[in-house]
Parts: structure tokens; C-alpha cells; sequence
DNA sequence: TCCTTGACTTGTC
DNA sequence: CGACAAGCCAAGG
């Protein structure tokens, strides 16, 4: 672990700092995906950017990223959320859905910038 | 400059 | 739905 960032956010690169402010643009209760999150920054086929720039993400940013999910609805990697099935309880909380395959109801909470 | 890594996405079997 | 492969991008060594 030596995220730049642990030490001045500032230091973090462009495209980390764009995905960041992305991120904290998802609102309560939306979910984004690494696409969505691409395509805001610039590249719609960045995802796997996205997702380094997320791993990186320095808590002190507070950044939502129990928010960004896959484009299928399925939760990310969330073993940094203090275990599996943490980011779903998250999410619970923000008042987003599951369903019963335990993937987010992208129709209803997939973060729609046009709005 | 080149190669490797990765919390992605899409298409095919 | 599950598994595999190909393609995209940026950062780090």
C-alpha cells in the first residue's frame, strides 16, 4: 500500500482526480457504473481506469464508492468494505434495491447524468 | 519506451 | 447463468 494520495490528495493523477470528483457526484440513493464513471472522465472505455483510480481512492475523500457498481448491477470487489456483503447493506441503507439474485436494480438506481 | 497489472465491458460457447 | 477470450485505458516499475 503507497497510494500517493495518502499523503496530498493533489498528487493523485488527472484522471484519478476526475474519477474522484465523479464519484462524489453520485447521489444518495444511485448507483454508477465504471462506465458511467469512464465516460464522465473522459474515456467511456476506461473502466478498468475507473476501478484503479477507486482502489487508490484515499478515504479521507469520503468517496461513495460503495456507490459504483458493474454495469450488470453485480457489487464491485467489495472486500474493502469490511467484508462481503457490507457494500449491500450500504446501499440498503442509501435506500437502493437488490434483487433476488443480490445484483443492483440498475432500471431504478443507475445514476443518470442527464438529470 | 516497453511490459505488467487491474474494483471493467462485451460477445461467444 | 457460467466460463473464456478479446479490447479498451491509465498508472507504475
Amino acid at each position: 500500500m503507497n497510494c500517493r494520495a495518502c499523503s496530498d490528495p493533489g498528487k493523485m493523477p488527472v484522471f484519478y482526480q476526475k474519477v474522484y470528483a465523479i464519484t462524489a457526484r453520485i447521489p444518495r440513493g444511485k448507483v454508477a457504473s465504471y462506465g458511467q464513471i469512464a465516460s464522465l472522465a473522459g474515456n467511456p472505455f476506461a473502466a478498468r481506469a475507473v476501478g484503479n483510480a477507486m482502489k487508490q481512492a484515499p478515504e479521507m475523500l469520503s468517496l461513495p464508492c460503495h456507490r459504483v457498481v458493474r454495469q450488470s448491477g453485480e457489487l464491485t470487489a467489495c472486500r474493502s468494505f469490511g467484508g462481503a456483503g457490507g457494500q449491500r447493506k450500504l446501499l440498503e441503507a442509501e435506500g437502493i434495491t437488490f434483487r433476488e439474485n443480490g445484483y443492483v436494480d440498475m432500471k431504478q438506481h443507475q445514476w443518470k447524468t442527464e438529470g
